[in-house]
RNA sequence: GCGGAGGUGGCGGAAUUGGCAGACGCACUAGCUUGAGGUGCUAGCGAGUUACAUCGUGCGGGUUCAAGUCCCGCUCUCCGCACCA
């Protein structure tokens, strides 16, 4: 079949299937034993047993707990889903299907406990990670600095506990809104109120995070400010915050626009307390900074001083202290999946919450789940796996149902590469050691908040463990563009996503491959375009009937012509820019484009060319085309008569001695103007390139009757005259 | 609103260290080849001009002999987050 497809001159595009066959065929002559026919998981259940191994661990240092917690639940999915899967509002999986909240007992990882270090180490990732992926990154752990004050509900002892960021603006605090799930909300509220409340949770859980209207409503008690005494309203608003501070806040309406907004709607007093500082205009309407009045001693402080002494009083009154709020929340792991690894824990209803002992390891997932998709996971339908003993009394038990979000695998797969067959441990530290941290990681910007900062947590868990010694997954990270079709991000839903089986059947998986290499740099989006890809196509076949055409030339004789040292310049050249290209910034589209201007130049002069040299050019030029459509350069690598696989050839080197120019090309300049240019030896003298200077035609036209101000030599580059008048 | 990345021909993009703007490709135009062309080849292709001068990298300034590249101010586009107190 090869032979046929060779003589009778088949297209490369439909060589897809026969290459494949092709390729498997030479791996079995060079003794590779690679099985095609299997994949390569992280869910083997060998896997899954130090996944447990790890969660174990994790328990043991109260980094991995168990509560009652207000979840996000995808339907679709019927399971849980963490923070960090939540995708405007809708599951990460399904991106139409709204996500709700439930309230469930789940299992968590610590991931809070590790927020300053995640924010701290990035400080290592500077310059090797993407800027906009450690922007998301800090965005999302979100630190920041405010103080905790305790108000007072009136007539009572009870403390209302706010976070602000602006203690130095308390003078002006009108009001102190809590959030509608806030404990003491339902306390204050009652009657007519109760379903106001509830009716704002409603609302919240279904509108659109963006366009959310603010609600408030007045409890009709009163909170004591513990700066100044004074007695503030308390409210319930619908934009406060459960989840971040301490779901209750201040608001100052006079510096601060959501407060503003608020205060505005109902009618709650407004108080400025900060000046613009002396020599600066006031920004309106809102002037955060500057200097404090209206509030007693602090008067005339700048805010960020007030600041600091205000918190400092807080913390020796008692009455409040200095804090650290983050946006991150723990790493909610459990799912109600059949797939992913059992969580290893046993419910006894003595001993509580006991985990699997070590050499009782790997739970395995039972082989007869039935699906239903409703209700509980289907571990729990299945008594043979959840009815159990319990490990330290040995009564009945039950096991944990929930099996653990895979992203758990995909936090430390990469370590367990290293020493995939060690079943003594999750892997010898030792190798790690060797390894890692992984100097260049690949991969999309999608998982900036998700893989990204899941690994990072489990490396620096790892290292508390002992297990490693690097704070850092990958030393650097690359995150490639998407396709782009129609100015959109290719998607099932858009319907505008081009198959690679499609653009295989249609032009062969080689011109799939160098039209994406050449449409754009590597880190930028592409467009794809039918024409493109049209033109990799043609460029391919370009290439083809040059080598096809000189293949057997190569026992001609005669003399090097011009023609032969042009090409050969050229080869060189490329074969510098090609090798410089992969291994320094991944720009192939350039690396391609340098290699169509040689098969130009190689079509410019092929009824020069002698036959040796050609032979020479095509051997490399196959090889230099080969990481980019490997399939062809293979048929083309045997076609020419040459033997072994073409990727296990040595890449192409170059000399430099070939690669050089005859001589400089120097451009001559008048006031920075192009006004003619020479061909030089290379390292001719400043003197003497300013006097050929001067000597050209051109160049005299212009500083003709004009005075020399200045002379600038750049040697092998150019000359600038600068002539005034 | 906050954060990040960008703006270069009709299009995708190149210019890596401040030194010829537009490499390479697509599209287009003309010609040749062909029985035919969804093939191949040759030439042209930023604007303007008969030609030259000239103008030209989002806009406005600046530094420099020289700026797409450096500095200051603005603007627009894309991406991420977003009532985070």
């Amino acid at each position: 079949a090869e032979n046929a497809a060779i003589k009778n001159n088949r297209h490369p595009a439909e060589w897809t299937d026969f290459n494949i066959e092709h390729m498997k065929r030479q791996h079995r002559r060079m003794g590779f034993s690679y099985d095609w026919s299997r994949e390569v998981s992280t869910c083997q259940p060998d896997y899954y047993r130090w996944n447990q191994w790890m969660f174990i661990r994790m328990a043991e240092k109260g980094l991995a707990y168990r509560k009652n917690a207000r979840v996000n639940w995808c339907d679709e999915c019927a399971t849980v889903l963490a923070n960090e899967q939540v995708v405007n509002g809708c599951c990460w999986r399904h991106e139409t299907t709204p996500v709700h909240q439930k309230e469930l007992v789940q299992w968590f990882f610590k991931i809070t406990a590790y927020a300053d270090q995640l924010l701290d180490d990035m400080k290592q990732l500077e310059g090797a990670w993407p800027d906009r992926v450690l922007a998301m990154q800090r965005n999302w752990i979100g630190r920041s600095e405010g103080t905790e004050v305790d108000f007072t509900l009136e007539n009572t002892n009870e403390k209302i506990r706010v976070f602000t960021t602006r203690v130095d603006t308390i003078y002006g605090a009108t009001c102190v809104i809590l959030a509608p799930e806030h404990p003491l909300t339902a306390r204050l509220v009652s009657g007519e109120g109760t379903a106001i409340v509830k009716g704002m949770i409603e609302y919240l859980a279904n509108k659109e995070p963006g366009d959310i209207e603010k609600q408030g409503l007045f409890t009709g008690s009163y909170a004591i400010n513990p700066y100044n005494n004074e007695k503030v309203p308390i409210w319930v608003g619908n934009f406060v915050l459960m989840g971040y501070g301490t779901g209750a806040i201040m608001a100052v309406p006079a510096h601060d626009e959501r407060d503003f907004e608020f205060c505005t709607t109902y009618g709650i007093p407004i108080t400025p307390v900060v000046r613009p500082a002396t020599g600066e205009a006031a920004k309106l309407p809102f002037c955060e900074y500057g200097i404090v009045e209206n509030s007693g001693q602090w008067n005339g402080l700048e805010t960020a001083e007030a600041r600091r002494q205000m918190t400092a009083l807080a913390e020796k009154e008692g009455f409040g202290l200095g804090a650290i709020t983050f946006r991150i929340k723990d790493w909610g792991v459990s799912r109600q999946r059949y797939w992913g690894t059992p969580i290893p824990m046993i419910h006894c209803k003595d001993c509580g919450v006991v985990p699997v002992p070590d050499d009782q390891l790997t739970v395995l997932l039972p082989p007869n789940a039935v699906f239903t998709g409703k209700g509980r996971s289907p571990l729990a339908m299945l008594p043979e796996f959840l009815n159990t003993t319990c490990p330290k009394c040995g009564g009945p038990a039950e096991r944990e149902t929930d099996t653990m979000d895979t992203f758990v695998d995909s936090s430390w797969y990469f370590y367990r590469y290293c020493d995939n067959k060690n079943d003594k441990a999750p892997f010898d530290s030792s190798k790690i050691a060797y390894w890692f941290p992984i100097d260049q990681y690949i991969g999309g910007v999608e998982h900036a908040i998700l893989h990204l900062i899941y690994s990072r947590f489990w490396t620096k868990v790892m290292r508390d463990l002992g297990l490693i010694s690097n704070d850092e997954p990958a030393a650097r990270l690359f995150t490639q563009g998407m396709v782009i079709k129609d100015g959109a991000k290719m998607s099932k839903s858009k319907g505008n996503v081009i198959s690679a089986d499609s653009l295989v059947d249609q032009y062969g998986a080689d011109t799939g491959r160098l039209f994406e290499l050449f449409a754009a740099p590597p880190e930028r989006d592409l467009d794809f375009t039918d024409s493109g890809a049209k033109g990799a196509y043609r460029f391919i076949d370009r290439v083809f009937r040059f080598v096809t055409r000189n293949a057997d030339r190569a026992t001609e004789t005669g003399e090097q012509t011009e023609a032969d040292r042009k090409v050969l310049r050229k080869l060189h050249q490329v074969i510098e820019k090609i090798t410089v290209d992969f291994e320094t910034r991944w720009h192939f589209n350039t690396s391609i484009a340098a290699f169509m201007e040689l098969i130009n130049e190689m079509y410019a002069n092929e009824a020069n060319l002698s036959g040796p040299v050609v032979t020479d050019v095509i051997e490399r030029v196959i090889l230099l085309l080969a990481p980019f459509a490997p399939f062809v350069c293979e048929e083309m690598w045997e076609i020419t008569g040459r033997t072994g696989p073409v990727f296990k050839q040595t890449w192409p080197t170059f000399d430099p001695e070939l690669a050089k120019e005859d001589g400089a090309e120097v451009v001559l300049q008048v006031n920075g103007k192009v006004r003619g240019r020479v061909t030089v030896p290379f390292g001719t003298t400043r003197d003497a390139l300013e006097a050929l200077a001067k000597q050209d035609e051109k160049v005299q036209q212009f500083i003709g009757g004009k005075e020399i101000v200045k002379v600038v030599v750049v040697p092998d580059k150019l000359v600038n005259i600068v002539v005034k008048g």
